[in-house]
DNA sequence: GTTTAAATTAAACAATCGTTTAATTTTGCG
DNA sequence: CGCAAAATTAAACGATTGTTTAATTTAAAC
């Protein structure tokens, strides 16, 4: 159950990003099966039903993008760096699976899939408590304030980029960037260092 | 152009509900009109279309929801006292219009319907005029900082309010929410206390 | 080379989609 | 009332949806 085969990453990758463009509901098996050069029955063949097939792509990537920001917590560095590295590790992480989490964005949202995104959840609560060991540390040693909505956090910090991402057309507008490039680039210098600066204004107590 | 009977209004809101749960795709018209309590046949009738009926919804909308944010900068109050107006207005009109913006938000990113939304990006532009200015003013008498991202200051504002609630399921149940009321009151306490404090932080010089 | 299972195909399935038609009912006005 | 416009209806349209079938091709094992 935990392997695919390569025509299956195939469809899962023509899948994944045409329901990041078009939504779940907008994509049609015979548009992935023409995308992806397949025949339209080969989708129900090996996934079963369309349906399914989106439970395994979560699946597929999901079970690829474990993020490994407990190992942020272990490090040596104080913890201010170590937010600073929490944030710059979860940002490029879900901007490297953009499409993903656009779809698990929307889908997540309208509850009306019935499908089971415990995994997903457990992942959340994980990173969320890691962030709160990071936040407690910092709180410990006198360095960050001591009323902090912790859960809070993570909105923020992924909030600010879904909306950037979300309403990209308008950012490349008035940022003026012309290319797909600079727009990458952007997300990877200017956004990710607002959000570094943002959480750390929100955490560090005043003089330090 | 601009006025509705009651019929309209109806179906209109009905439509938004739907819409907001199942998004555009997973709403027929069918379930609109059983929903609504009318022929399937009305819709057409008084939209023409189920594309313009969403047009028609989002100009229904977008022209009740001007935000009157300029007036928050011609007051006589301080700049930082402005910052905190802006945001908890801001929040509270967004909150109202959940779902409108539930909609806007998924069908902005997916922008494979193409439809007019000029007239939302210039309210979007305006809003962001006027952050700006508020922002100069306390930049111009040395309380806020200087090097400050602007337009990524609204990402963050949103951002924060619309991952909170896209996630809503998952931040009830972290946060022992058990009715709406309670969820409501979080949005309209905590969570606008926290981005407030959150905006504060980046934008106030040290020792202020 | 024969056999068996896996992979692939074209075709058809019933269901649902948005939209249109044409007939009927309701409404408002003289 | 009589009449014209507006509102409402049931029915049908063709197109598209996800899925299944049954036949055929390909691949691997012996």
């Amino acid at each position: 159950m935990t392997d695919f085969n390569d025509k299956q990453i195939h469809i899962l990758q023509v899948a994944e990003t045409l329901f990041a463009e078009h939504g779940f509901d907008g994509t049609s098996i015979r548009t992935i099966s023409k995308e992806a050069k397949i025949n339209i029955a080969m989708v129900s063949y090996y996934f079963g039903s369309k349906e399914k097939l989106l439970e395994r792509l979560i699946f597929f990537r999901t079970n690829d993008l474990k993020l490994q920001l407990e190992n942020v917590f272990k490090t040596e560095l104080s913890p201010i760096e170590k937010i600073e590295n929490f944030i710059s590790l979860y940002i490029d992480k879900v901007d490297s699976n953009r499409n993903l989490y656009q779809i698990l964005h929307f889908e997540v949202s309208s509850q009306k899939r019935a499908m089971d995104l415990k995994a997903f959840t457990a992942i959340k609560k994980g990173n969320l408590e890691t962030l709160k060991n990071i936040i407690e540390e910092g709180q410990a040693q006198n360095s960050f304030k001591k009323n902090i909505a912790i859960p809070l956090i993570t909105p923020t910090i992924l909030g600010t980029y879904f909306h950037f991402h979300t309403n990209k057309p308008f950012f490349k507008e008035i940022m003026n960037l012309e290319t797909e490039a600079d727009y990458d680039k952007y997300i990877k210098t200017e956004l990710t260092s607002h959000i570094q600066q943002t959480i750390k204004s929100l955490l560090l107590n005043e003089g330090h």
